[in-house]
DNA sequence: ATCGGTTTTGACAATCATTATCAATAACGG
DNA sequence: CCGTTATTGATAATGATTGTCAAAACCGAT
């Protein structure tokens, strides 16, 4: 059975407060930050559960770190995700993602999965770098 | 300025050989199975610097890991990934370069970069599993 | 409210890929 | 062939992530 405490509590509503994509470090470090006694494994932990419930989105940033965020809409969408701040717009890509199927049928490839996402500077962080 | 060393070369051929995308791990186990003396930090140099000039691709694996993969086709392009022996397919995607383009335009993003791999079971290997 | 079985936690060690260090070596122009 | 200087490679360092396991917390039943 799944149990319900207030670490994994403090990790969702951690999530839910973040602006973008966080990395588990981070989000560990704001949580200690704010006076919880929380462990580093638990938020590693909690963070897998999430994800693998669909409450929460998992990527690779371009370093090959691993970023989560909370996911409202509970089906599958990619992002466009502020590589300066970390600030994140869902993408709806119906287009691309039968693109990405089909691709693999094309080539007699099965059990497809993709990785499609893009970077880039926001608004407010493309003006603070020009 | 640039020397020409045994080592590069060896890198070089070794990725020529390859079937698919390897790791950096990878590729020196097997060049030193292969007889080869070459260290593993210098492989990791090889490797970036090939990416850097643009005669190797590299991306992430969903697990994280760097790989590269000798690249014909200077141009950018994409790929379809075997998840079980490596295997790859070079594809065309215009219309998602163009897309991903569009979509970080559409939301005021600048300086775009994007991550579009496919990954899945490649025919050989379906039949394996199955 | 208490009990008991089971899950979860958390400090720490272990792992794994990757990068930094730095003295020894080798490449290239002269 | 020589000297300068980039490159190598053994090893240590780093940094994220996962495994370990005893102690603590959760929850349904009493």
């Amino acid at each position: 059975m799944k149990r319900n405490t207030w670490q994994r509590q403090a990790v969702r509503d951690a999530l839910d407060g973040a602006a973008g994509f966080v990395s588990a470090q981070d989000l560990h470090a704001s949580l200690r930050e704010s006076g919880s006694p929380i462990g580093l494994a638990t938020v590693y932990r909690a963070l897998a559960d999430l994800a693998g419930e669909g409450d929460a989105d998992s990527l690779q940033s371009i370093e090959g770190e691993s970023l989560y965020r909370a996911c409202a809409s509970g089906g599958h969408h990619h992002h466009l995700i502020c590589r300066s701040c970390g600030t994140t717009v869902e993408i709806e890509a119906d287009d691309v993602e039968q693109w990405a199927a089909a691709t693999a049928a094309r080539h007699g490839f099965t059990a497809p999965q993709h990785v499609i996402d893009v970077f880039g500077l926001c608004p407010a962080c493309s003006r603070k770098a020009s």
